[in-house]
Formats: C-alpha cells, sequence, structure tokens
DNA sequence: CATGAATGAGAGTTCATTCAT
DNA sequence: CATGAATGAACTCTCATTCAT
C-alpha cells in the first residue's frame, strides 16, 4: 500500500531545484553557494554533482521551466505577421507564461549581470531581443516603438512588482494585462 | 600659477571610480574583482584600498552621484501633496535624472541580487520603495495603481532599453515621458 | 553444444582491463578516472567495483600480465650464478616479455611517481632493484656497473621508445638486443 | 651591515620552488597538493598563488632551470652538421647539464604521464623529440638508429640511476659518458 | 601615495568508494 | 551482475582585505 513511498527513485532532483530556486531569489545567484544549496537540503555537495554537471546547470533547469513555453510563443509570433492583434496576443500569453513562474523570472531578472557570463545569459538575451523585435515590428514611428516596449515593461515587470501587492492575482494580472493593452492599442488602433 | 586650477590632489579617486563603473556595467558588480579594477588603470589592490574602504565602498560612490539627487527628488514629493500634477512632475524629474547617467541605474539595476547583502542595497531598496509609494499615493483602486506603476517603469525602463537604439537621446527621453505621462494622464485625470 | 565455447562467465574483467590499459596509457594513471573508464566502456562506475576491489586493483591486474613472467625471469636469474652467459641469458628473457607487453611497461614506466605510494609501486621497485642487482653482480668496477647499466637501459627504454618508429618489430628488438649484449659483452667478456 | 637581513625582499620565491622540487621528487607531482608545500613552507596556499600563477607555474619554474640551457644546447646541435664530432659534443654537453640538476631531471622523468595534459609536457615532449632526431640523423641503418638511442639512454638515464649509487659523483658521470660514447663510436667510426 | 607580500575564508568541482536494491 | 544514489575528503584556485614599508 504505502501511498507515499519514501524517496523512490530521486524526487532529489526536484527538491534540489526547488531549495535553489528559494536561495537563489533570496541571497542571489552569486551569493547562493552550493553548501548552503545541500546543507538546507540536507545532502552534500558531492550529492548535487550528482544529479546537475555544474552551478549553472541547476539554474539552468529552473530556468527551463519557464524557457521553454516562452521560447514556444516566440516562435509561434515570428510566424505571424507583426499585426496588432498579433501583439495583443503576444502580451496575453506572455502574462500568461508569468503566471505562476514569477520566482524565476525574478532571478533572471535581478541576476542579469551575473547571467551575462553564462550560457543561460546568452540564451536570455537572446530571447528579450527576439520578444522586443517582435513587439516593435510593424511601425518604426520612435512614439509607436516607445509604445511597444512600455507595453512589455507592463506586463513584465508589473507581473514581478505587484506580487508583492495584497490582492487576488489573476486580477492583478488582468488589470496590468488592461494598462498594457491600452498603451499598445492607442499606437496600432490610433484609437 | 598653476595652470592647472585646483584639480590638484589625486584625480586617482575619480579614475577608479570611472574603471569601476564601466567594469561593473560590463562583467558586473560581483564578477569584478578588485584585481581587474586595479589592473586595467595600472595600479595595485592595495591602493584601491588608499581610496576606498571596501569593494562597496567604490560602488557606492558611483551610485551616490545618482542617489543624492534622486533622494532631494524623493524629499521634495514627499513634501507635496499626491496630486496629479505632482506626479507628472516626478516623472519628468525622475526623467532628467536619469539622463546622463544610465551607466549606473544600469548596474543598480542589473545587480540587483548582489546588492541585497550590501547596504547600499538596502538604501536602493528604500529608494524604490519610497518613490513607488508616492507615485502610487491618492488612489487605491488596482486600476490606478498598475497605471501609476506602469508610469515609472516606462521612464525607467525605457530610459536603460532605449540606451542602445539609435536616435536622438533627447528626443527619445521625450517620447518616452509622453507615453508615461499618458497612461499616468488616464488615471488622475479621467481623460 | 555451445558454439561460444567456455566463454561463459563475465569477459567484462577483461574488458575493463583492456579500457584501462587504453586510458592508463593516453592519459595516466591519476588522470584516468573511474567515471571515464566506466563512460567510455558503457557500464557504471559501481559495475568497475564488481569485478575490482579498488581502482589499484584494476592496474594491479593489469601489471600482473607482466609482473609474473618478469618475477620468474628474476627468481631464475638469482638461482645462477653471476656469469657473462647468464646475463646474455637474462637480457635475451627481459627483451622477450617486453614484447608485446610494451604497453603496459609503459605505464608502469610513465606512472613511477603516482605508483611510489601504491603498493603496486613498491613491487615494482623491487622487481627494478633485483634485476639490477642482478644486472650488476660480479664485477664491482665502475666501468662494469655502467656497462651493465646500460645495456638494461638500452634493452628495455629500447623497446619502449622504438616502438614508435617504423621497422619490423621483431628486426627492431633484435637489433636492440644486439647493440645491448655488445656493451655487455666488452665488459663480461674483455673482447 | 647586517649580512642576512632577514628575509628582504621576498626569497620566498625561492623557497618556494626548493619545497616543491623536494616534494615534487619524493611524492611525485599530481601527489603533492598545494596545501602540502605551503604547509611544509609555513605559508597559507595564497602565498603560492601570489608567486606562482597556478601549480603548473610552479613545476614550470623548477623545469625552466634545466630547460634553458638544454634548448641552447639542441639550438646549437641543429645549427651543426651531423657528424660523429657533433653528436660526441651533444653528449658530452647533455651530460653537463644533467649534472647538479638530476632531481628536476627526475621530476620529469617519473611524472610524464601527469605532464602529457600540461603545456610543460609538450615542451619537454618536444625536447625529447628534437634531441633524439638530432643524435638520429646522419645514417638511417637501423644499428646505427640502436645506437644512437642507445647512447643518450645510457648518459640520461645513467644520470638518474647511477645517482643514488656511491661513489664520486664527476667519476661516475665520466664513465657513464665513456660508455655512452663507445657505443655511440662503434656507428659512427666503423671501428 | 602607493606597493609587495601575505592571509583566511571560501568557492566550485572531482574523486574513489560504498551500499541498498 | 549491475545500477542509482550518495558521501567524505580532498583538490586547485580566487577573493576581499590588511599592513609594514
Amino acid at each position: 500500500m504505502g501511498s507515499t513511498p519514501h524517496t523512490r527513485r530521486s524526487d532529489t532532483r526536484e527538491r534540489i531545484q526547488r531549495t535553489a530556486l528559494d536561495l537563489f531569489v533570496t541571497r542571489g545567484y552569486e551569493k547562493t553557494s552550493l553548501r548552503e544549496i545541500a546543507e538546507q537540503l540536507g545532502v552534500t555537495k558531492a550529492a548535487l554533482y550528482y544529479h546537475f554537471k555544474t552551478k549553472e546547470d541547476i539554474l539552468r533547469a529552473i530556468s527551463d521551466h519557464v524557457g521553454g513555453p516562452v521560447d514556444e510563443l516566440i516562435d509561434w509570433g515570428e510566424a505571424q505577421p507583426p499585426t496588432p492583434e498579433v501583439k495583443r496576443e503576444l502580451l496575453c500569453r506572455y502574462s500568461e507564461k508569468l503566471r505562476g513562474a514569477v520566482p524565476v523570472f525574478r532571478i533572471l531578472q535581478e541576476n542579469q549581470a551575473s547571467l551575462r557570463t553564462l550560457d543561460i545569459g546568452g540564451r536570455l538575451r537572446e530571447r528579450v531581443t527576439r520578444l522586443s523585435r517582435l513587439m516593435r515590428a510593424g511601425d518604426e514611428a520612435l512614439d509607436a516603438q516607445v509604445r511597444f516596449s512600455s507595453a512589455l515593461f507592463t506586463v513584465h515587470f508589473g507581473a514581478l512588482v505587484l506580487d508583492d501587492v495584497v490582492g487576488d492575482p489573476e486580477e492583478k494580472r488582468l488589470a496590468t494585462l488592461d494598462v498594457a493593452l491600452e498603451v499598445l492599442g492607442t499606437a496600432v488602433a490610433g484609437r
């Protein structure tokens, strides 16, 4: 019977990621040492290395939870024409990806400098570049460019910042999206 | 006498800050070692310690170029009533502070996680908190709150991001400000 | 019955030795990790431990292919009087032992320092000492001592070095032996 | 005054080399940890890194005491025609270089496998190759080739092996050289 | 003003080895 | 026969910092 088999076939890999995520969020990637992760988990540093090749690899695993979905979104976007509708759709979907993955995005956001050297930083940079290009495509006017960027900021940073604000998360998300769409809207629709 | 006015007295301190700024921007605060700074400057590590008490102290000196003015702005803001006009004024002035100090803001932005432990991080956090509170004061409605934040994001991140975009800086700055004010405006003015 | 005679029963042990031999030769004993051996073989590290008690044990098994025969040779030599004929015989037989086991000798040769701590190193040292003593016995004159050593070097290192030189192996071996015997000869025979 | 100034301006670099040399000889390069060197010297590991960039760098400094002179010898040899006289001269001079530097040569000899990965290993290999080529040039006959090699072995390994044998060092060296020259002689002179 | 020398603490990483399954 | 998971000890190396000169 045994509904909770005790650690049957390593859930350790997941536990490492969870602990690391926690520490990366609170202390930062660089300042979090493998010793800390291991200790907090009650295993040895060497155990971490059984499950992950390097420290960066742990972060990669964590950030892939978010990287994959976002890449798909970008791929989809690049296959579409740069119409206002597509951009609106992009913002909506991006907002959805953010939901529930805020801590991961926060790590990527707040440790940018540290990631630069790592190849995970390269991937991140590429993602940001592609997403920006996507959002900005279609209207080269300065005002439009600013609007496109601003709408993206609103969705992205809104999620990160409003996270520690009281209120129903979904409600906050939709409010944020509304504002972003409005900023965008005046650009694409002329309103 | 003295063709070089009163620049007597170590311009080394300034050169250290410039070099450090450069390296902090390109390699990040943590990843930049004092050895690197010293080498790039052609002095010894010990020399850095003659001019600055710690590594953090160098960063502090750099960030104070921006911290002081911003603090003054916040102080001013807190002495005003939370009217729409004041908020608009805040955005305008904040935008001006950003101008020319983008690299410093970028360092603070991209090294947030590293700064958390440092007391300079505390000050930064406080500044952000106060500025946010200032911007958000006066209207607790969710929609308004989002708008206030978004306007601030637009000015702040717009400056950082649009920096590597072609175009006249001042023109870009004003365009950004326009969008920010608009986002704000619909909230505060009802339009 | 059984087309494959009686090779039943794990040829894995042999495969481990072969793989290890390869890696020890190319990367050195210390620099070769059990992980590498296991990976190159497509098994787990733990599997190696099923077949061998320690890493040193693998090397021991490898070097025993050569150690036993050489020990026999030395035993034989020590039972003989230290005559010129015996020494000539020793060189000839040693040369034969070397034939085909060059890689093993090379490992022992090039990893001497690493082996020192291991008890296999002690055995090697003992072998070398006994063989040298055997070759040097009978004539304490400095010139003779040098000659005896030189003849042994010639056979031993000649085999290792000439291995990567073109030419029929057996022919090279005999040529080497000739020179060694000549060096020896002038000492023992006066020629 | 003050004939023995106490450690005036770092004789530490030299002391590190001496201690390392000792340990490399007795325990081997790989098996000697920087902790051991530091402890035996009464300094911290970090002090070693003040004076040398890496562990390999310490070995390099040690081996350069011998590498430079030998390189010069080889350079000289390569500028000469491959005559018997030149070869004799090469052996004589090589023998002289060996004198007094036996421990260094022993390290290089006994740690060959470990050095392979290091770029100091490459240099060593190159040196050996060039020296061999030099000695073997001029007569492609198998017998001659073997003789050339053998003469070199005699000088090289003779120095290493006879080091722990009683007797006046210089006398031993000359005796060794005599045998080497004789081996060579029969090849080059036809005798 | 600045350097040369050194330190203590800790980082990430790798290794041979063990053992329940 | 063999594996997956884990460990403890060690490793090389880097860093911010100190201080006598």
